[in-house]
DNA sequence: CATGAATGAGCCTTCATTCAT
DNA sequence: AATGAATGAAGGCTCATTCAT
């Protein structure tokens, strides 16, 4: 087996991630991650063919992740159908670089097909999983449907959504609005 | 009188605008957008005082427009609050550009304090609108309010979610999704 | 007679000469003395050929002024020769934009021949000035010339010399040197 | 062992300084050096910071070397006051291009105040080196100080003064100064 | 005389990429 | 695997100049 590699493939990935999250892929440049890893340029080549081909692999590493890194979580401490949306939604409340990584890939995707594909796919498997749980509890096909995009609009919205709501708080306002969705 | 100006300010801003839409913040490239409007570069200058200087009409410009011309085309046509959230909601899936806008700014905040200021004004005197709204057939406060985040997270979601919902249609989804709140 | 123009030619050489006095030639940029004076960049252009022209007549107005303002200045007290010596040296000593733009004129001349020759003319002629005072008391030519050429490098070289002299005032230094000069 | 640079650092200093020489600072731009020295201009930014710190260490270099090279050219030789102070003055009478920085370096030094300041520095320096050597030979302290401001003034004056001296030659007239001031 | 508007050249700077070592 | 150095393509900005009004 080879010697651990002194700057791991992975760590440009984990780095472009970031710097994605933070200002989205213009952010991802090399000469900037060179930097934040105390590397110099040139190592990069070394590992990836280009840009491009970092751009491809963080997309890789974030439609692997952020399904399942979701659902893994959820489905770690069992319960039933609600509870688990209940978690999926404290989830969602809770976590933020992954959401401004979402936010990053879903302006990305309105300028290239290819990112547009991999969103639809995460979207679709994101909605696949809420679909199971809703409609373990919810006989209606239409209702179930409804409530999945109610429910994943919530998700991503709470987060993009910088209004206040007067005394109440996000978190409170949520809850209420979770409750409606699992009645 | 003094002549027409030949390349008007506004256009400007207005390809600026387009340019936010397509491709973000970064993409507002004044070479780009003097190509664009078939004037040269350095023209652009004689308007206005740099990138920096578009870049803040352009926000003024959004901030003013995105709300107000929602409010208008929703309040032109009368009726009372539900139909009016009808309206609303029909106007925020049929506004393609606009919404891209939107999600521009919204990843545009992330990076920069002033640019989360003004996407706090708007999604405010959004949701003030949306409050009265609800409000006037809604009588539990906490009710109107997630709602109302319910509902924004609708009008901003699905515009931005890629998921398809097997034979059913988008605006279907929403319509029934949409009922679901209006009850 | 014409009525007088609204921004007279000469202050566009003013202002030029002022410009000239604080950066050099590169800082005469007629963007900036238009706006200085208050007046679009257009009308320069009714008055000059362009910044070249400017330049010429600003140079013009350095060459024809430099000398006399200098010598009427010191001959319009009378007195005799070391009296106008010293009058000339306190006259050097005090001004300070005249003083500025000899420093650019020279500067400006290692680089282009014209102005070379201007300059050329202007130290030839306030030397002829300076020699034939210290040729009224002084009887030797070699002396005289040594005297002149002492005595005009103290005159530009006390306004560049940006050294202190300890408990002494520039000044004070000069007073002695200058009496040396005359002895 | 690393590689030689290719271009080394050094160059560009170099190479601005000569242009610094011939047309101030203004004339120090990165794109000339690059091309004087067969270097592509993105190059430039591998070394340095930007032209702002080109500019810093020219200063540094300049300042390095102006009083030290003039000090230890002159101390070289061994000799009295006298003869050192006589080496200066040939030595100053000489050299071209030190001179055409200095006086580039005056120009600037009206418009930038760190530059007033490195320049003080330079002079104070070469002043106190001559008031040691004036002070060798010469006990009363006020004529001391003014036969160094005599000496700088030649020293600078000689180069900038474009007067002609009729029949006599311009070293001739120098040495008749220098020897009244070493007298 | 002068303004408003625009052109175009020239400069600075950033950054992906390449290459020799 | 990685560094030091360099290239070249953008892109931002300034400014002399032009031109119609």
């Amino acid at each position: 087996m080879p010697a651990p590699t002194r700057t791991p493939r992975n760590s440009w990935i984990e780095e472009g991630l970031r710097a994605l999250a933070r200002g989205g892929p213009d952010a991802v440049r090399i000469e900037l991650l060179a930097r934040t890893l105390g590397v110099s340029r040139g190592g990069f080549y070394w590992h990836f063919d280009g840009r491009r081909a970092l751009l491809d692999e963080i997309l890789d590493t974030w439609e692997r992740v952020s399904v399942d890194e979701v659902i893994e979580h959820v489905e770690s401490e069992g319960g039933d159908a609600r509870a688990k949306l209940r978690r999926l939604s404290a989830f969602a409340a809770s976590s933020d670089e992954p959401l401004r990584i979402d936010l990053s890939v879903r302006g990305w995707a309105t300028r290239e097909r290819a990112v547009a594909n991999r969103l639809r796919r995460v979207d679709n498997r994101r909605m696949e999983y809420m679909r199971s749980l809703f409609g373990a509890f919810c006989s209606n096909e239409a209702d179930v449907e409804a409530r999945c995009l109610l429910f994943y609009s919530l998700w991503i919205g709470s987060h993009f959504i910088a209004a206040s709501h007067g005394a109440r708080s996000r978190p409170d306002v949520l809850k209420v609005a979770v409750r409606q969705l699992l009645a």
